[in-house]
DNA sequence: AAAATCATCAACCGCGATCGC
DNA sequence: TGCGATCGCGGTTGATGATTT
């Protein structure tokens, strides 16, 4: 037997629901509790499939539901259910209260599995310099943007030397058009694909041991302060930088040595 | 300023599991 | 025990607003 799909009723509404529905929902529910969806509709006088008001209760009326961003700790938590659980929505849901198995899975498909896919090239990356550079500790900077108005370059040189490694350049693109761009180490060579950055703009990383100095003096209207230090591990963390005109970047910052180690600007 | 493209998220669909007669 | 009805889950779609060209 063929079930027939349960919107294919004649009649039934679909699509966005009112703030109408949404109170006729809601009242009969505070009333009568949804013991049996497929005949809850008809008797809270909605024109609804069963299943569509178990949806819109389930995913955005329901009173413990919790709206808004997600925190980094539930961000944490759901990276590494997912790593336990795969794709279990319900249950990683089950583990984070207020939160719904749709919003859950919306926020991974749409900013989790973006950023560990840039963490595992990450890794890659600094898999594969390990390999050639040995265990020397470096910093390689890379950009992301603190809000949706910076966008991210980086830039390759197209030598293929093993020093070209380090020469990793980023460009911090402002949706106004204006490019700023930081480099890991002095790579002359690279200058010329970069024309529109001053020199004097170039800050330099000195490695000192475990520690990291911004050199050079940056133009007047760029001077900027770091966010102070924070321990990473080997691999990857984040760190500011707070230009004095009001730009804030946040930017990665990987280590590629195992040493678990404090970088300090 | 308009068109094209991208990102987000609510809602839908289909299927397997479970319920209950 | 069998079978239809219902539930719940995960995958997918599409409307909408934001951003870029």
């Amino acid at each position: 037997m063929v079930r027939a799909p349960c919107c294919e009723k004649m009649g039934l509404k679909r699509g966005p629901w009112t703030p109408e529905e949404d109170h006729l929902l809601v009242s009969y529910i505070q009333k009568h509790g949804h013991g049996n969806w497929r005949a809850l509709p008809k008797q809270a006088g909605l024109l609804r499939c069963g299943k569509s008001c178990r949806l819109r209760w389930i995913n955005y009326l329901r009173p413990d539901i919790k709206r808004g961003n997600f925190t980094a700790e539930e961000e944490e938590t759901i990276i590494k259910l997912h790593e336990m659980l795969g794709n279990r929505w319900s249950a990683i849901a089950a583990k984070l209260p207020g939160r719904t198995d749709n919003e859950i899975k919306n926020v991974w498909h749409t900013h989790l599995k973006k950023r560990l896919q840039k963490t595992k090239q990450a890794d890659q990356l600094i898999n594969s310099e390990t390999k050639t550079r040995g265990s020397k500790p470096h910093l390689i900077k890379r950009s992301v943007s603190s809000s949706s108005t910076v966008t991210t370059q980086s830039v390759s040189s197209s030598s293929t030397s093993s020093s070209d490694l380090l020469s990793s350049v980023f460009t911090l693109r402002e949706s106004n058009g204006m490019n700023m761009c930081i480099k890991s180490e002095d790579m002359d060579s690279l200058e010329p694909i970069l024309p529109q950055i001053e020199e004097s703009f170039w800050s330099e990383a000195a490695m000192d041991d475990n520690s990291i100095a911004m050199n050079n003096e940056l133009p007047a209207h760029h001077q900027c302060s770091f966010e102070p230090v924070e321990s990473f591990q080997q691999g990857c963390g984040y760190n500011s930088i707070n230009f004095d005109d009001g730009m804030d970047f946040w930017y990665d910052v990987f280590i590629r040595s195992g040493d678990s180690t404090e970088l300090t600007f």
